[in-house]
DNA sequence: TCGAGATTGTTCGGATGCGAATAATCTCAG
DNA sequence: CTGAGATTATTCGCATCCGAACAATCTCGA
C-alpha cells in the first residue's frame, strides 16, 4: 500500500473510468476502503508486533482464539479465525511443532480434536498481546472516542449481515 | 465465520478472560471487527460472484486495478492491491496464461513491466463488475445511507494513519 | 441392532503469499 | 565516461490457503 496514488486520486480515477456504468460508487467506496483498511492494519501489526516472534498473521490468530477459549475444538478455531479447516491443519502442525500448543483427541467424540496452549504458548501471548493492544489503541485513536462505538457497531452489522446471506 | 458463538458472546468471553490485563477493549473491538467484516465480505464475494469465474480474490484485485489504470506498472498493482511483488509475479503468470492480460517491457525504462488487459480481460470485467457492485450495494445498505460517508471516511482515516506509521 | 447419512480432521494438488537473493537496468557524482 | 549505488521484476524456498476427496466416527430412525 502507500502507493503512488492517494486514496482520493484512486477514487477519482475509478469514477472517471466507470462513469458510464451506472454503479453505486458509495457502496464501492465502503467495501474497497474496508479491504484497504484491514490490509493496512494487518501489515502494520505484522511488521511492528509479529515479525520479531516469527509468527504469521494466521498463526497469531490461532493462538489468540485458543488463548481465549481453550480447550477449544479445531472447527471452532477455523470459524472464529475465518479460514478453512484445511488451512488450520497446516498452521496447527507448525505451532504444535514449535511447542506453543497441543492437540488432544476428545474423549466424548472421537471425531473431535481439542487444542490447548502449552505453558510456552501462554507465556508468549501474555507478553505479546499487551503490545499488540497498544498498537490497536494507536490505530483506533484516529477515530473520535465517541465514534468508536458507532464504528465497531457498523463493522459488526456488516459482518452479521454478510454471514447471514 | 458464522461460528457457534455470536459476536457478542465472543466479546464477552474476551473481556472475561482478559479482565485482569488492563487493555483497551474499545480498540480491540474496532480492529477485531474490522478483520471479521473484511473476511466475511471477502468470503461472501468469493462465493457469490467470483467462484463461477474461477478467479481467486487476489486475481480479481489484479484485474480490477489493471482495468482502472491500464497500462499500469507492476509495482503499482502491488501497491494498490496491498500484496508483495513476489506474489504479484505468480498471479500475473496465472492471469497471462489464461489470456486476461499481457505484460510488456517499458520502452522508457528497461526495468519496468507494463500490464494491460486483453480484449477477453476487458470483456470479463465488463460483465463481472456490475454484479460485484450489486453485492457491494447490498452489503453497504446495512449502514444508513447518511452514515455510509462517515463509515468510508473512518476507514480511509484508519488506512491513511496506519500506512503513514 | 444396524446401516444410511451427517460430521469431523486430515490429506492432496494447486494457487497464493512473503522475505531474501539475484540479474538487469538506471542514476548520478566524480 | 564510468562505476558504485539505487531500483525493478523475477526466482527461490517455504509457509499458508483452499476445495475436494477421504477415512474415522457419530446419530438416529426403522
Amino acid at each position: 500500500m502507500a502507493g503512488q496514488h492517494t486514496l482520493a486520486e484512486t477514487e477519482r480515477q475509478v469514477s472517471e473510468r466507470l462513469a458510464h456504468m451506472n454503479l453505486d460508487f458509495q457502496a464501492m467506496a465502503v467495501t474497497s476502503n474496508l479491504f484497504r483498511a484491514a490490509s493496512a492494519v494487518r501489515n502494520h501489526l505484522e511488521r511492528t508486533v509479529l515479525s520479531a516472534t516469527g509468527l504469521s498473521w494466521t498463526a497469531f490468530v490461532v493462538l489468540w482464539v485458543t488463548w481465549i477459549w481453550e480447550p477449544i475444538e479445531t472447527r471452532q478455531i477455523a470459524d472464529e479465525g475465518g479460514f478453512s479447516k484445511a488451512t488450520l491443519t497446516g498452521v496447527l502442525n507448525t505451532l504444535e511443532g514449535r511447542g506453543y500448543l497441543i492437540r488432544e483427541k476428545s474423549k466424548d467424540d472421537g471425531r473431535l480434536v481439542l487444542v490447548s496452549l502449552t505453558e510456552n504458548g501462554r507465556k508468549l501471548m501474555d507478553g505479546l498481546f499487551p503490545e499488540f493492544n497498544k498498537q490497536e489503541q494507536k490505530i483506533s485513536s484516529v477515530v473520535d472516542e465517541k465514534n468508536q462505538t458507532l464504528f465497531a457497531d457498523m463493522l459488526r452489522a456488516v459482518t452479521a449481515f454478510t454471514e447471514a446471506q
